[in-house]
DNA sequence: TATTGTTATACTCTATAACTATA
DNA sequence: TATAGTTATAGAGTATAACAATA
């Protein structure tokens, strides 16, 4: 039910809901950060059901695809997942053939997950989707503002300084 | 699972993860966003659970607190959860004595959510609590990036544009 | 007939612990 | 003995539909 509608007369009957943003609430940044996530991630679902894929799922398709060649242990870490409900997906994309579980040769306990031609056309495409759908969610702010909002977000969410 | 740790040997064998956000997830504006938030979630978590509270709980109580009054339809579209959320979480706080169930006069289907004195006294403990998590998770940033951030996930969140 | 709040239910995430195979 | 990946399971969170009271 997340999705937004127009107000329910109850709503409209009590004045709208400009006023509730009034209040210490929406001042608060952590109900912001949560809000404006729930809205970036709702438009990126969106665009990305009719590919088959998940939010979840594209990440580490994503990461399969660089050149980076990351084993689960980093998935895990880099992605904030457990490393069991990194297995479900991983088992998913590898079931359609998307990705590749190569043991390490150097220590064979260890996956690297690398995506397949196959994973790298769909990844193409879900990004163009994404990039799209990204855009059109942050439009309500200009150019400049978004890289500042990116490079904020980046010392928040704790990535490298350097560049 | 999700609780830092200092790196896996597996993940140091590999170079560490600054190497991951080097590729085009690390610069995904969602992805950040969905850290950031994840990240700002578990720091109010963490100092709300000793008060009993959770983020969803402290945020209707922060709004029946405040004076505008607002109806479950209000919190359910105010909070973008589904109405029949907000009967557990109101049905909890009622069931503490921190929250009151006030029919409304004109229409006696609609239920006011006011504190009382006791949600009142508890949430300002949590304010308290909160705006110091939220000072020491947005520390990385300065007074003015703050303030900017702030402005633009408004922007993004939907918030109503005067002042 | 429509709407508010409620109940019931199924489904998806998330968290945890125990297991295996390698080291 | 410790670690990578796996399995199994229970809990929290989420979405959906149907219901009673009121409009």
């Amino acid at each position: 039910m997340p999705n937004p509608k127009q107000p329910t007369p109850a709503v409209r009957a009590a004045g709208g809901l400009d006023r509730l943003w009034r209040t210490s609430v929406g001042e608060d940044a952590a109900f912001l950060l949560a809000r404006a996530n729930a809205l970036s991630l709702a438009a990126a679902s969106e665009v990305l059901s009719p590919l088959g894929l998940k939010v979840r799922s594209y990440s580490v398709l994503a990461l399969a695809v660089s050149a980076e060649r990351p084993n689960q242990r980093e998935l895990s870490e880099f992605l904030r997942l457990d490393p069991s409900q990194l297995v479900a997906l991983i088992d998913e994309l590898e079931g359609r053939g998307l990705v590749r579980r190569e043991p390490d040769a150097a220590d064979r306990r260890v996956n690297v997950v690398v995506a397949t031609d196959a994973g790298r056309a769909l990844c193409a495409d879900a990004r163009v989707a994404t990039e799209r759908a990204e855009a059109a969610a942050f439009a309500v702010l200009g150019d400049d503002d978004i890289a500042r909002l990116k490079e904020h977000l980046r010392a928040l969410a704790g990535a490298p300084e350097a560049d």
